[in-house]
DNA sequence: TTGATACTGTAGCATTGACTTAAGTATTGA
DNA sequence: TCAATACTTAAGTCAATGCTACAGTATCAA
């Protein structure tokens, strides 16, 4: 890890680093659910499934509430778009780096060809 | 891990885990560059950015060739696209059935309220 | 040809991560 | 009240990760 105190991206895409978890803010993406609804197609025990969540939760991209026995996860769409924005940026440094090359290429194409 | 073969998708939302190598994508954002300037800024050895530098191409957001004794590496736009594409997919699918709950509510107003 | 540069590759090691099992605690329904 | 349901929490295990150190190899420049 390079800063010890982890940054709301890093817990966000550590957390979607896992098919498990992807698959659970997959199943979220669709609607609310219960911690059995998420578990019952993870091939794994319910326990591991909580733990997932508790992950997920602390990286802001899943809330839960607890009505009597029940806990409601819900996904957290602002945590989703604050990870889709960090790779827009990228991309959008990218395509400014590549635009600024083609400037140069059309610019000097005349001087530049034998 | 849920699968013993990695996806695509999953080396890539993997490989951006790190906060290393994070910090190598932006850098290479903003144009290509050698393994020494990658490792530059960074507080680790040249050997592990290299092996950072490997998991970022494995999982193809990172391409490079070597002249001479640089290897130029290369971030690859479109493996960030598959990326951002798969959130944005989840943020679709949320905002459908959040539109589907305001339909429900209007189109029941009347009726519901006392 | 010789020293510096720019990696490359492997071994080892401490930590973290993804589980399971097992033993709870509230709620609910009969 | 009592069993079933829906989690919850704590160990403990074992593999995967993120490093470093160290020993190369292949250029390049003088």
């Amino acid at each position: 890890m390079l800063q010890y105190q982890a940054q709301p991206l890093d817990l966000a895409f550590q957390a979607l680093s896992d098919p498990g978890r992807r698959a659970m803010v997959e199943r979220l993406s669709r609607g609310p659910a219960s911690v059995s609804e998420l578990a019952e197609p993870l091939p794994m025990t319910l326990s591991a499934v909580v733990q997932h969540l508790k992950i997920l939760e602390e990286a802001g991209l899943v809330s839960s509430r607890k009505t009597g026995r029940v806990r409601t996860c819900t996904l957290e769409i602002a945590a989703m778009t604050k990870v889709e924005s960090w790779i827009a940026e990228r991309k959008r440094f990218w395509n400014q780096q590549y635009d600024q090359l083609e400037t140069y290429l059309s610019e000097n194409s005349q001087e530049e060809s034998h």
